[in-house]
DNA sequence: CAGCATCCTATGCGATACTG
DNA sequence: CAGTATCGCATAGGATGCTG
């Protein structure tokens, strides 16, 4: 494959511009996992930001709102505006976005099965 | 499974005590996913304190340190003191940093071959 | 409804200095 | 050698208020 100009070498994790590293920085900020399995969860149809903010518990608007446009930034996520008023905003996955949902799937099934011996490695 | 009493319901990606959750918040960290690669890399072999942070370019002794330090308390690293003067300290992965790293492997291959995607996307 | 702007706090992290 | 202790900065992110 061939490195997009802003990536760092492939397999590089060392470098700050590593791919991985980047996409760690993405998926470990606290709303973006949550955002997309919520969403995944409704694929191929969309939801609107009320919607989203109902089936995030504790998510603050703005969290929502900079997570959201990240994502779409990103192109993981569409944002589709209906010019009404007042406006009605929808949002869904890409191919891209269902792409990394699965790789976060992974990631949940690996917590879910191992995150017991975490604890009772003595973890706080 | 049972889940342990720390961690929150199977599934419950909204319980802040989500297995989900708290193992994002340790893989994102920023020397967390390097230092699992490079023991990854060494295993079932050890690395010393100073090997380790020598293959980490940029780590400082006080972050490789709390990084270990932490992958030791989960129980995904195993720390072995030689009681000589000065000491020797070696550090190897556990079986489950083991199954941990093949989670990161799919995390690290998701990112090589879509980053550029990303990026194209009108990412920073 | 779906946000953006502002303020504030907590924390990750780097730099530096010290120690058994 | 392999840390620990302390300081300071940058940033994630929560609370609140305003707007088209």
């Amino acid at each position: 494959m061939t490195p997009s100009p802003r990536s760092g070498a492939r397999g590089d994790l060392f470098d700050p511009l590593c791919p991985t590293r980047r996409l760690l920085d993405r998926i470990g900020t606290k709303w973006t996992s949550m955002a997309v399995k919520v969403l995944a969860s409704a694929a191929p149809g969309e939801l609107r930001f009320a919607e989203l903010q109902r089936r995030m518990p504790g998510v603050s608007q703005k969290m929502l709102s900079v997570t959201l446009r990240n994502l779409a930034r990103d192109g993981l996520v569409v944002r589709r505006v209906e010019p009404t008023v007042p406006p009605r905003v929808h949002y869904r996955l890409t191919d891209l976005g269902l792409s990394l949902e699965e790789v976060l799937a992974a990631v949940r099934d690996w917590a879910e099965e191992h995150m017991a011996e975490i604890d009772a490695s003595g973890a706080g």
